[in-house]
DNA sequence: GTGCGTGCAAAGGATTTGCATATAC
DNA sequence: GTATATGCAAATCCTTTGCACGCAC
C-alpha cells in the first residue's frame, strides 16, 4: 500500500508548491479508486462526499499528479482522458473496446518474455512497455453484426 | 501501391452510399500523404489545391475511411486525432530508446498469436494493436553506466 | 424523383483560462 | 505579507449536428 498523500506532499515541497486542502482531498479521493477514471469522476466523487472542489481545481491538479507519477494516462475515449492510479510493481496491459470503451486489464508473461528476447536481439535494454489491444467486446461485436 | 480510390468506391457501393466529388477528392488527397495527419491537415491541403470542401465533409468522410481501413488512428495529440494511411502488410511495432530517440521497427508473429489468444479468452474481437517497447539502445546504456 | 451528401453556421463538450478572492507558508 | 491556489464563468477548440439545398443514382 502506497502513501500517495505523502508522495504528493514531498513532491510539492520540492517544487515550492503549496499543500492545499483541495490537493489533499483529490489525492485522497483517487487513492481509493481501483478502476480507470476521468476528471469528472473525481469531481463527482468529491461532490458526493460533500467536498465542494471546483472542476477547475481538479483539472489543475491532474498535471501535478501525472508529473509525480501518482496517476498515469490509461486511455482516451470519446475525447475524454481516462487515468489510473500508478501502483508499483503492478504493470498490466489493456484490451479496449472501440465501441463502448470497456477496458480489460491483463498481463501475459509469455509476451513479456518475448519482448525481452526481441530487445536482446536488437541490443536494447528494455525498461518499460505499453501494449494496447483494440477491438470489440462480444456485446458490441454482436451489435455491429446486426447492422 | 494500393488504389485507395478504387477501394473506397467498392466499399461505398456495397454500403449503398454515393461516390461523390468530395469523397473522391479526399481519398485522393490523403493517398499522397506519407506522414501522420489530422482532419485539418486534409482540409488545408484540399484548400491549397483549390478544392473547396467543407470541414464538415472532411469530418464526415473520416469515419468512412476508417471503417474501410483506408486510414487508421495513429495517435491523439493535444485533443487532436492523428491518422495514417493504412498500408497492407506493413504492420510493425516499435522499440524506442528513451535517451537518443532511436526507433527500431519490428514484427513478432509469436506475440501477435498470443494477443489473439488473450482476446479470445476475454471474449474480444481483436482488430488492431499497439506495442511500444521502451528502454536504452546499447550505446546509450553504456553511457548511462559510465556515469 | 428520391434519398443521401454537402455547406454553413450553430451547438456540443471536455478542458483551459482570466480575474478577483482566499489561503498556505 | 506575499505568492500561489481556488472558484466562477467565460473562452477555447476540435468535432458534431440541424437544416436547407444540391447532386448521384
Amino acid at each position: 500500500m502506497e502513501n500517495y498523500a505523502e508522495k504528493l506532499k514531498n513532491n510539492l515541497q520540492i517544487d515550492g508548491k503549496k499543500i492545499t486542502k483541495s490537493r489533499k482531498e483529490i489525492v485522497n479521493c483517487i487513492s481509493n479508486i481501483t478502476e480507470h477514471f476521468d476528471a469528472d469522476d473525481i469531481y463527482d466523487k468529491l461532490k458526493k462526499d460533500g467536498k465542494n472542489i471546483s472542476r477547475a481545481s481538479v483539472y489543475r491538479t491532474i498535471p501535478i499528479l501525472l508529473k509525480n507519477k501518482i496517476i498515469k494516462e490509461a486511455s482516451i475515449y470519446k475525447r475524454r482522458t481516462k487515468y489510473e492510479v500508478v501502483k508499483e510493481n503492478e504493470h498490466h496491459d489493456h484490451i479496449i473496446c472501440k465501441m463502448c470503451g470497456k477496458i480489460i486489464e491483463f498481463k501475459n508473461d509469455e509476451i513479456e518474455k518475448l519482448q525481452e528476447t526481441i530487445c536482446k536481439k536488437y541490443d536494447f535494454v528494455l525498461t518499460e512497455h505499453n501494449l494496447e489491444l483494440k477491438g470489440y467486446c462480444s456485446k458490441c461485436y454482436k451489435k455491429l453484426m446486426r447492422k
